[in-house]
RNA sequence: GGCUCCGUGGUCAAGAGGUUAAGACAUCGCCCUUUCACGGCGGUAACACGGGUUCGAUUCCCGUCGGAGUCACCA
């Protein structure tokens, strides 16, 4: 049997990376087993529906990879792929009717009143006498099960209800007694009693299906043959045994993935900050590592290697390998990674990634002549240092203006040295750096050497202070002599005599 | 609160009836070094608890505790 995934997201915002892991494992299911990956969009809530939201989509999915055989933008046989579409051909209401006619869904009239009438609060009843009774008020949650009261109304009562125009819903009939079981690759076999189990809306009075029921039911038009969902659905999963039973359709593999949860173990929220793929691209991570490091979220390769491209993903990729419980996501661990990215990349490639923040933070040196060689080397400076992309600016600046700092900057207990030696070694270089007319690196080190070597010094004795003269920095992503090539001979004699004048 | 799921270091995560309980991030220390970083080496740190089953349980079972999810005309 040829395997089908698909990536079913609504069209409500960004794509948070739980839905991207999602999405990924049902693409690592689909490509590893040489099957397909369908992309679906589930626009059913017209309320929660945001513009460009599916552009959000399609974005997200391309930056990260993740490429679908069949969707809207790539018609396959079981179109059309947006659910709104679907709604218009009256797909859903017939098969909803079809279940009418088996007596596993009905309609029901209730109104909105008598609906909330049977709403309880959870908690009041248990806090009675209970010191503590107000707190459990507060967090008091609201919880209603249908009562089946529309079930027991004749064919005729329908009909004339029908014929007065009232408006309605359909519910899923399920039974009140005995137990409902699905098996789960990932957890087994799980058991719900049917009594818990509420009468679902299939068909909003609006027409639309619910998520509910144009689910399962595009699943198995579509020829979904394992489902790959978040864990959230695990408890309404019963429910869409039911469905599938009721018609009479093959139930799909279910592989319910663990949840993300931010540091408080909580399921991650916007509040975080980087709940959603834009955001972390936002942030200056490369979608590669944001891939790699999600997939990490709850899955580990038999050979437990950490750095993976997609195409190693899939070729490792086993979901009973995916964990059950859930991971907290670790901001600090993604940083470490895409630094790891920077470094496996080639130098060409890094180039071109930072080009512009580095022409952004400095933009003098991009203008002058050989702007772009300098560029180069302060981009290879940086390169094994930085994590994110936002990293690089605050480590550069100095080579555009002289930052102010204190003498005590000087003072290096391993290179023994403070203000006043620097003022001593300094004086005694700077015409020796004045009478330089190479100052490329080697030339410059070189030079250097061989002054130390003269005066007798420690290299750390003479270039510790240097540094700090020429860029003002306690931390720099070069050393002395790589600083000097450049700032080039001008800028580095005026800094080193403005930095002399100040001791 | 009902139901369901989960429970190996701070985090991710191997393992699985008998192991010195991997590895990675973070953290700490040392080395290297033209500072920091990189790199190298090393350290601290975990099987939630209580009962079983067993010659032997972190691993299997039950319970407790803890955490999470869910209980919408949202998906």
């Amino acid at each position: 049997m040829r395997i089908r995934t698909r990536y079913a997201p609504s069209p409500t915002g960004r794509m948070h990376v739980g839905n991207l892991r999602t999405a990924l494992y049902a693409y690592l299911i689909a490509r590893h087993g040489g099957g397909d990956f369908l992309l679906r969009i589930e626009d059913t809530d017209r309320e929660r529906y945001v513009e460009g939201a599916t552009e959000i989509i399609y974005k997200t999915l391309l930056d990260a990879g993740l490429t679908h055989d069949e969707g809207p933008d790539k018609e396959g046989d079981c179109g059309p792929y947006v659910q709104s579409e679907r709604v218009k051909a009256g797909l859903y209401t017939q098969y909803a009717k079809e279940l009418i006619d088996k007596g596993e869904a009905y309609y029901c009239f209730c109104t909105q009143e008598r609906l909330a009438s049977l709403a309880q609060k959870v908690g009041d009843e248990a806090a009675a006498g209970e010191e503590d009774a107000a707190e459990d008020l507060e967090n008091a949650k609201t919880i209603r099960m249908y009562d089946k009261h529309c079930l027991s109304l004749s064919a005729e009562e329908v009909r004339e209800n029908l014929d007065k125009g009232l408006p309605y819903v359909i519910r899923q009939n399920n039974p009140t007694e005995g137990t409902t079981t699905f098996h789960d690759e990932l957890y087994g076999d799980v058991s719900v009693d049917n009594s818990e189990l509420d009468d679902m809306i299939l068909i909003k009075s609006d027409g639309y299906p619910t998520y509910n029921f144009a689910n399962v039911v595009d699943d198995h038009l579509m020829g979904i043959t394992h489902v790959v969902r978040g864990n959230e659905y695990i408890s309404s999963t019963p429910k869409y045994n039911r469905l599938y039973e009721a018609f009479g359709w093959d139930i799909p593999v279910y592989i319910h993935c663990p949840l993300i949860t931010d540091e408080e173990h909580h399921k991650l929220s916007k509040r975080s900050g980087h709940s959603s793929f834009e955001d972390l691209i936002e942030q200056g991570f490369l979608p590669e590592a944001a891939v790699n490091f999600v997939a990490l979220l709850g899955w580990s390769p038999e050979d437990n290697t950490e750095i993976m491209s997609l195409a190693d993903m899939i070729e490792k990729f086993d979901y009973r390998r995916i964990s059950k419980s859930p991971a907290v996501f670790d901001y600090t661990k993604l940083k470490w990674m895409n630094g790891e990215y920077f470094k496996a990349m080639p130098e060409e490639q890094f180039f071109e990634l930072t080009k512009d923040a580095l022409k952004d933070a400095l933009p003098a040196i991009a203008a002058r002549e050989e702007g772009e060689d300098c560029l180069k080397k302060i981009a290879a400076m940086v390169r094994t240092r930085i994590e994110v992309l936002p990293d690089i600016a605050p480590m550069v600046d100095f080579f555009a203006a002289m930052p102010e700092f204190d003498n005590a900057l000087y003072s290096h207990k391993k290179m023994k040295t403070d203000a006043e030696s620097a003022k001593t070694v300094l004086t005694e270089l700077f015409p020796v750096l004045e009478a330089q007319e190479d100052y490329s690196n080697d030339a410059l080190f070189a030079q250097l050497k061989r002054f130390v070597e003269e005066k007798g010094y420690k290299n750390g004795y003479v270039l510790w202070p240097l540094r700090i003269a020429l860029t003002g920095k306690e931390m720099t992503p070069c050393g002395a002599t790589e600083a000097m090539e450049v700032l080039g001979k001008e800028e580095t004699l005026q800094r080193l005599k403005s930095s002399l004048e100040k001791l």
